[in-house]
DNA sequence: TGTTAGCACTCTGTTCTATCGAGTGCTAAT
DNA sequence: ATTAGCACTCGATAGAACAGAGTGCTAACA
């Protein structure tokens, strides 16, 4: 890939971004003052086309970046994405907006990508399922509820109320400690699982309605509080002219809908705290998002991490949407809440 | 209204539900088998619409109902609203399927709904803000660690964990505990308001840090776990033909993303805990609802309220809708879970 | 007086055609 | 290697014609 071909393609990717219209070579002459005729722009095209980075949705359009291309340009050709001082200025507008309880509200900062971006903001805290379970505490707080707190390998305090039936006593709630403490301590959570939860009743003597509550609170907490996902800007899509069909819509949102593949999508390869991850179109392998594209990025709160995700067309605008999310990561990190 | 036009109407609400076409005088004989001709009901059709229960899109198409006929149809014609064994069947699979945790898993019970109305259904926990705090206690859980607890005024216990920075002392959380229990005894939620973290703020003497920690923390219980609104179903509603156009999809959608609204709907007139509240179209106040129907009902599940909406098109299956409610009603307080 | 047949009219949606315009690929000239 | 020229393609747009479903009105009828 020569230099030429890197700008052509630079060139009409930006176009093609702001636009969504396919880009035709006198268009593009014109549009950012190139000193060469338009035939031999087409001739670059046709190699840039043959090469795979393009694509033309019909035989007399323009052209259009293909999935490829995007790659390229995200990979090898983006180079400046931090801020302008406009967006800058605007991003901590709508921080100041938000309050204080930023880090500590994944709704707050869902709201906030979405505006800031104008795409679809997804949050998930990313996946315990590894740890191990340390402690699991019962704490009576009156006759009829109690507080089980759980501990896990990594200090992390996890708790949750329960409530007791009728004629339950102390004694029976000790020995219930003691026997899930026995059972469940070092057991991963990706190990609760019904199977365990079939060996804890066969065991178990006393109520059975209480091992169940237990348990359910502890899967909760891998399933539910671990792995919630928050999603905002939903509409925002809609604003694109790729959505302007409501099938597409709606293949789109029954997808959004479904979050375990939402998760799987933003856990996979988001191992690298360092940076963020990047997945274009049918590299997310779903049809319903072949059209759009992810950012991921893992974040180190201050007392715990979040995975973030923004999802756009695949016509995103690339360098704004990692500048802010490299601007967000600093602002955390040196103390923003 | 004598019995005939009663008879017109029921008949051309039932068709235009399940057709959604505006329904002619021709077809509507056919279909029903009524023994009179087209033209007598073209004139019973034509009085119709003169009182306002139905509407002509244009001036040579059939009659559609108005909000004042599905609202004539919903309080005066509607009877039996039993569900079919079909439906009665269909239901329970889906339940069984769902597995235990119905109750307790309002995002369960929001996919439930969803998925046996094939409309969009919001959950939302009544508010509480009238209720009062009686009392707030801090537990310590480690050096860095402690859990909050809140009981309100009804007895209801709820709690969450702060982290405590580094370099408090024990000293400094009990005179915080003191501090925030005088301070706060006796207020009702509806009051932990910016106004009042301004005035604690302004009196408290110790680390400022934990003192809006707890406070965001309470504010939470009203604001976030308090009135948590759970949706399910969106794309549903994209199946149905008056939202083809994806521009009024984007308005619903806008407004379904501002929760306060949806809530504020869903509580206003909730109060009767009897039987339902059928909202339709533009009695909701909002123009990107117009073409909606919300039906609310606030149930007794076994610890605690919960309201719920379906929201529809205002052609919606309300005899369905409104039995599958009902029937949920009686499965919830005949101890179903 | 309520009901109905007949008829002219209205309005939408569809289909077909013509046309415009942006863009391409190819060839030959520079 | 670049470019001017040219024939061709294809989508989008606009207009015309037409079919179909439905209405309102009038006059006849039981």
């Amino acid at each position: 890939m020569d230099k030429r071909k890197r700008l052509i393609l630079h060139a009409i990717i930006q176009d093609y971004i702001s636009s969504a219209e396919p880009i035709g070579s006198r268009t593009l002459v014109k549009r950012h003052q190139i000193d060469l005729s338009p035939a031999t722009i087409r001739n670059e095209m046709a190699d840039l086309e043959e090469m795979g980075y393009l694509q033309q949705p019909h035989t007399s359009a323009g052209r259009i970046p293909s999935p490829k291309g995007y790659r390229y340009y995200v990979n090898s050709i983006l180079e400046d994405s931090s801020l302008t001082p406009q967006d800058l200025s605007r991003v901590e507008e709508l921080i100041s907006a938000a309050g204080i309880s930023l880090s500590k509200n994944p709704r707050q900062l869902a709201r906030l990508l979405a505006a800031v971006t104008s795409y679809i903001s997804l949050i998930a805290e990313p996946s315990d399922n590894v740890q191990d379970i340390r402690h699991i505490n019962l704490i009576p707080l009156s006759a009829t509820s109690a507080i089980c707190l759980v501990v896990l390998g990594d200090g992390t305090v996890k708790h949750h109320s329960i409530s007791i039936p009728e004629g339950v006593t102390t004694q029976e709630i000790d020995a219930l400690s003691v026997f899930i403490n026995r059972r469940l301590q070092g057991v991963q959570l990706q190990h609760i699982d019904s199977r365990l939860l079939c060996s804890l009743r066969a065991e178990f003597a006393g109520n059975l309605s209480l091992v169940d509550d237990i348990f359910y609170m502890v899967r909760h907490l891998m399933v539910a509080d671990g792995q919630e996902l928050v999603m905002d800007g939903a509409t925002n899509l809609l604003k694109e002219p790729e959505f302007k069909d409501v099938d597409k819509v709606r293949e789109l949102f029954r997808t959004l809908e479904q979050n375990e593949q939402i998760l799987k999508l933003m856990g996979s390869g988001s191992s690298r705290l360092e940076d963020l991850d990047i997945k274009i179109g049918p590299e997310m392998g779903l049809e319903s998002f072949s059209e759009c594209s992810l950012v991921v990025a893992t974040f180190n709160l201050t007392d715990r991490k979040v995975t973030l995700g923004i999802l756009g067309p695949a016509r995103m605008q690339y360098a704004k949407t990692i500048g802010f999310i490299r601007w967000l990561r600093e602002y955390f990190s040196s103390g923003g809440s």
